[in-house]
DNA sequence: CAGTCTTGTGAAACCGGTTGCAGAACTCAT
DNA sequence: ATGAGTTCTGCAACCGGTTTCACAAGACTG
């Protein structure tokens, strides 16, 4: 029973690093120290020492050790990003953001997935942590705030979704609530009464908001909420094509339908032409999140945006301040309603 | 004209690990070297030391320092992973793949975006060099086979979608002209003889693998091939749309497309959608790739499928066996055509 | 021209792990 | 009781950078 060591259990020999930087030293005729200080800038050198000194890194095009350069320094550049699924339009949005943001200030992103699942949003973030990373970015998980404050103690957090007020740590909520109401508002003022909803699944932060934000508009033009109008889905196109199609089938009347998300929108597309209905002479439906692959469905699919790829740059400017020592400023994006052709006057 | 120094200009003050193996060593009145072996499992310790030292880490949350390690060791398990857009659903699912595999082995994925664009993939190539990763996944991009070649000698490569046959390098071969022919010979079998393509972007070496197959098979079915028949996309959404549009413009008659990808279908799709032509009464639409929104679009796209999340799945397996000195043995993913609901019997 | 102030440089310590080597302790056979 | 063989452990060196500190040389001041 023995433990195998870490990662794959063959390894080839110990890799070398092929040319150091007390070889470019020797070579250049100087110390260490001064061709340190010549790579970083950190101290001014004479002129013809460094000319000596960037001849022979060009020679040997010498790049320093990143590990080790990582351990004198405490730092490896590199920040953590934790997301629910990589290859989710959503998710894939926010790390464009923040890969954009982070290579213009020179560092690295480790991005990983959470699968909408606590334990292995744990395990990331351990894994972060034991990678050294020098920050971490969260997109709205489901890991309890306490655990975060815990990771917060070994390495800066910044957290979308959700207000976390802790040390070392700063949040951009997303303005689910409003957003909701915007797209609400619009149906209604369509004409439209009779409005479905195609929730999240039912522990989701971000799907209990948006659900308040239907039910608030719903109040405010004084239509009564009906339990069986809303349905639960996925966030993902399979559970908005299931949720849609049990509410057909269920054989209650509605004008419009207001999804959770847009994948779970594309799946009740899905539901209503398999149903024989049209979008949106036969039903009105609105989304959220305006996916880019949104204005090319058919029909181009109305719905509320807050620009996750500018999410997931304001995300990338905090942790760097944090990791800086700053106070981060970043705010989180405007929201507003994209109409486009899902929606119709009744 | 001070160079700043790398990264932020501004830095907090050096970060220390809290707790070291040394603290740990004392506490437990052991050496750091006893600490080390079990840690690490490397060597058998006597029961009553390994388990107070395991207690000591235990009571402290004692996490070793990466970049200690990563110096020690030579290693850092990290991967670099270069595709083209993170944001892209094509290379989203690749990631995916590959971020499982890598996962399994205890291995991170440093993603970045080469943005079809040589000087950015170059970039992002040296960047993986400098954070020292152990190996490298590209998928195919556009950088030159002797430029990769070159990167090779740091450290080794698996490339996806080209042959390149180098020391310390791996490739995984894309089946671009096979698919292309399984879909033309699909069309050609309902009857279709009039059948656009809508390229991808000119210089890309799959979009040319793609371009070969259509017209291999309109060679075997002897039909004539008409350049004006050929439209050129971007590989995205808005090329589709624009290519089809112009095509339909010019007056050409034709009673299907076949895509070079999917992203490219779904331009497609609208452009026929705003002329008032159905899929597939009017034209039948076929996509490579097959993306998982294509099960979703309306309606679902009949699409080449080599899974990409497989080949991601693959190149990891490759580049871990590279990593640990091993021949890597992976296969490219099959090739087979999904039929959906795009295309239909003339 | 002596004394103080800059400025550039190198030796050595340090970051926090891993590991070769040698010695201690313990087993077992003679 | 003694020697050989085995198992465990600690010292010290090492991985490859960065940085403190002390010092020498040159610039400036009175």
């Amino acid at each position: 029973m023995k433990k195998p060591p870490r990662g794959e259990s063959k390894r080839g020999p110990r890799p070398r690093q092929l040319v150091t930087l007390r070889d470019i030293a020797r070579e250049a005729g100087v110390s260490a120290s001064t061709v340190s200080r010549i790579i970083n800038g950190t101290v001014k050198v004479s002129e013809e020492r460094k000319a000596s000194v960037e001849a022979a890194i060009a020679k040997h095009d010498f790049r320093p050790h990143a590990a080790a350069r990582g351990l004198a320094l405490g730092r490896t550049l590199t920040i953590g990003v934790l997301s629910q699924a990589i290859d989710s339009p959503f998710y894939a949005e926010g790390l464009r953001g923040v890969e954009r943001r982070l290579l213009a200030a020179g560092y690295a992103a480790l991005f990983m997935s959470g699968n909408w699942n606590v334990a292995d949003e744990e395990r990331c973030m351990r894994k972060f942590i034991d990678h050294g990373v020098d920050g971490i970015i969260m997109f709205s998980g489901c890991l309890p705030n306490a655990a975060i404050k815990d990771f917060a103690q070994r390495c800066p957090i910044v957290v979308t979704g959700r207000h976390l007020p802790a040390p070392q740590t700063y949040s951009l909520p997303i303005k689910d609530r409003l957003g909701a109401t915007l797209a609400m508002r619009h149906l209604i003022g369509l004409g439209h009464r009779r409005i479905a909803f195609i929730a999240g699944s039912e522990n989701h932060p971000d799907a209990l908001e948006r659900l308040a934000g239907y039910r608030e508009a719903l109040q405010e033009a004084r239509i009564s909420f009906e339990p069986p109008l809303v349905a639960h889905g996925d966030w993902q196109e399979r559970g908005g094509l299931i949720a849609t199609t049990q509410l057909l089938e269920s054989g209650r009347a509605f004008t419009a339908v207001f999804c959770v998300n847009d994948q779970t929108a594309y799946g009740a597309y899905l539901a209503l032409f398999r149903a024989g209905l049209k979008v949106p002479e036969d039903v009105s439906v609105v989304g959220f999140d305006d996916l880019p692959s949104s204005s090319y469905s058919l029909p181009p699919l109305t719905s509320v945006r807050q620009s996750v790829r500018v999410l997931g740059e304001r995300a990338a400017e905090a942790i760097l301040a944090l990791v800086c020592g700053r106070r981060p400023q970043a705010e989180s994006p405007p929201v507003e309603l994209v109409v486009r052709d899902s929606t119709r006057r009744l």
